[in-house]
DNA sequence: TAGAATTGTGGGTAGCTGTGGGTAATTTTC
DNA sequence: GAAAATTACCCACAGCTACCCACAATTCTA
């Protein structure tokens, strides 16, 4: 059951297997619209995490990123992590990617792993960097975070 | 008999079964509008509670996140605990919705729960819970429940 | 008020999902 | 060109979930 197309919430454990194959749960799969031709794109996370796109949804990013000004150090350091890395990964009968030993280190995984539904993306964490990472962020402003909760949340 | 469509007043007290399902109130299911196919959103909520959503109201926070720039720390984290909790949930032919482990665990949900009506979403709480609540609340700064007041009662 | 319809709760089961492993095809290395 | 290593694809299976049915209690209706 699914709201729009390419639209993921949630969050599942899923285990890395000995191949470096990870489920993709059930419901983000049968999120995705129909011209996404079994497959994701899979590229390195802002955070230490993996990103991963519907292919549809990666096509905009990119148009999207030409359109950006190659001057900003942020813009820079974005299309240098998220778009060198970005590969087209197909998933297979059982509906598990394949994530190269260079991803796997980027985000530290091991067996143990979290998916994370991040509206339009996913997003795949080792649990204990998750955990790191939380914390670290109630330290950022938390004025900036009621700001958007109350634009957003009713 | 409702007033508007996607509104939802009064308490009720259900129970949630073995199987971590628990009903939502007939009369809340007939204030659905017909666009919200069969299911809601439940996610945590702000107190020690499960918010329940009509899809079509939490669709406009999706649209909302999706706008935000994933460029920004603070937007990636503020995206990530909006969402990563909340799981689309269709209702049965019974009217039951399914509630994830972690949501039971969070509002500390045992066998008898109560199901309130708060107008745009629906809350579900462990009575023990929100009688604890209740009694804290009335701790707080009394002025401001008057400002509320005057300004939205007329 | 009596019958009919609806509602809340419990439980069973077929099919799907997540996970592990195997084998043939392909690529790499010597 | 042959052996070794890697990759792609397939199968198996336990556990779980979605879906269905049953039934008592309550509400509605005529």
């Amino acid at each position: 059951m699914t709201i729009s197309k390419n639209t993921f919430t949630g969050e599942y454990s899923y285990s890395l297997d000995a191949k470096g194959r990870i489920n993709i749960p059930a419901k983000f799969r049968q999120s995705l619209s129909k011209n996404n031709d079994n497959a994701f794109v899979v590229t390195r996370g802002l955070d230490t995490c993996i990103w991963v796109y519907p292919i549809i949804i990666w096509q905009k990013i990119e148009t999207e990123l030409k359109n950006l000004s190659a001057l900003s150090a942020i813009n820079r350091s974005f299309i240098r992590n998220a778009v060198r890395y970005a590969a087209i990964t197909p998933y297979d009968k059982q509906g598990r990617i394949l994530l190269t030993p260079s991803l796997i280190q980027y985000a530290k995984l091991e067996k143990e792993a979290i998916i994370i539904g991040m509206v339009n993306k996913i997003e795949i964490w080792n649990p204990k960097t998750l955990y790191e990472t939380d914390k670290q962020n109630l330290k950022l402003d938390p004025s900036t975070f009621e700001d958007l909760a109350e634009k957003i949340i009713l």
